[in-house]
DNA sequence: ACAATTATCTTGTATATACAAGATGGCTTG
DNA sequence: CAAGCCATCTTGTATATACAAGATAATTGT
């Protein structure tokens, strides 16, 4: 018996659920049940329980008993990776160009999103992401200097801004918006396109505890590249 | 005391690391430091710790002790929400067109989606979601007759596809991709679109425990619908 | 000096127990 | 008959205890 009790009871109810046999919202064994079923203290099948409700496959209610969730009410998932790894993970070739590595003096809706006051000097760096030397991704990011006065003097191909800036503020916090848009005539230079294509563009603000750290604008074009998500029944 | 011990030492945690008063990679107090420090048994303490490395803001290892979890290992992740709650949920006056819903061959990509063979029968069906009798989103789902033989029957104007494909079919997997495309004419006719336009397209598959249920394709107008993400330590 | 053992810390699994609190149905009482 | 009470089910919180197993540092023996 090299596999813990509680997983094996984790196991047993998922595949009730899996083979259709326990549909949606129907009632599944009590605490109490399960324990008896099993030869189990209470408490094992308790956390059997808690922790397929944790991950959202369960509902339970105090008085009433623990029901198998809707399927409707999960929400589905996509997950944002850093582009480096995605790169390495399929064996590309990754590199990174830096393009503008500067401060400015951040215009209206730039001082805005970064929270600091208008005409203020804020970092700006603009990066290229290749996979085996062919643009991927344009990185845009504008630094409040307050939280990463050392940003202009990082070596961005190395380390990315990202992993940087973790490491100068603790992040607590991130946004992100996601969108099709039109790129621009500079934008379509820097990701060598001839011809007008449509691109995803992925908007990260990123928080740490004493304010907004950066915002990002991560752009690239629908042709190569595309948001993977996954949700399962599983564990 | 109304708040239970095991939340207040939940709280104690995050509190430190959203301060940054414990950094990314440092070690928190042990289960038994815990205990001893709120007074309270060690399972009381370790629950704290297991939830919080279950949200993915610890990390732990047998025989070395638990550490603030690195912010770079957080993946970040999109919701796709139902459409018709997030617009009811603004407060817009939701409805749905419906296009098109018949049975027809299956080419040959979309048989391998469905994973049925070649031109074999399967039903499709194309809806408009309007918020405020505006096209915001187009829907074309092709369905597996097999696990959904009556789809053909329902009426879309009040109960959305995925609703009824949940109810027939019990759901175990999802998949979705985002990317960018621009629409073809058909597409801008549907969405109303007068000059050509960026879109966001969600391809979703859905897997039921018998087999591939249904494959749709959600097409947005760039400049009108966007996808929201979120991620941040608390609770 | 070096290798093996031991002690001691950590987290992981499991049990038995106790009481609190929500929900429900049946019973009693007015 | 109906309102209130109570028994009994459920999950929720909390404790004390025991042993297993991984990691590390100290100790011991050669």
């Amino acid at each position: 018996m090299t596999t813990p009790k509680f997983a094996q009871i984790k196991q047993f109810i998922v595949d009730n659920i899996r083979s259709g046999a326990w549909l949606e919202n129907q009632r599944v064994p009590s605490e109490n049940e399960l324990a008896d079923q099993f030869s189990v203290s209470r408490m094992t099948a308790r956390r059997a329980l808690s922790e397929l409700t944790e991950a959202g496959i369960l509902t339970r209610s105090q008085g009433l008993g623990t029901f198998v969730a809707s399927f409707k009410s999960q929400s589905s998932l996509l997950e944002i990776k850093n582009i480096a790894d995605e790169v390495k993970a399929r064996n590309g070739n990754y590199s990174c160009t830096v393009l503008v590595l500067e401060s400015i003096n951040a215009l209206a809706p730039i001082a805005i999103a970064l929270g600091v006051e208008a005409d203020s000097v804020v970092y700006r760096s603009v990066l290229v992401h290749n996979e085996n030397d062919q643009p991927l991704q344009v990185e845009e990011r504008f630094v409040n200097p307050a939280l990463a006065d050392s940003y202009l003097q990082q070596d961005f191909t190395h380390l990315t801004p990202h992993e940087y800036l973790s490491s100068v503020a603790p992040l607590t916090e991130a946004r992100h918006t996601v969108e099709a848009i039109m790129p621009n005539a500079e934008m379509c230079q820097w990701l060598n396109l001839y011809h007008e294509e449509p691109c995803l563009q992925v908007i990260r603000r990123t928080w740490s505890s004493t304010g907004i750290v950066s915002f990002a604008r991560l752009v690239s074009p629908g042709s190569k590249y595309r948001l993977g998500g996954h949700l399962t029944f599983k564990k």
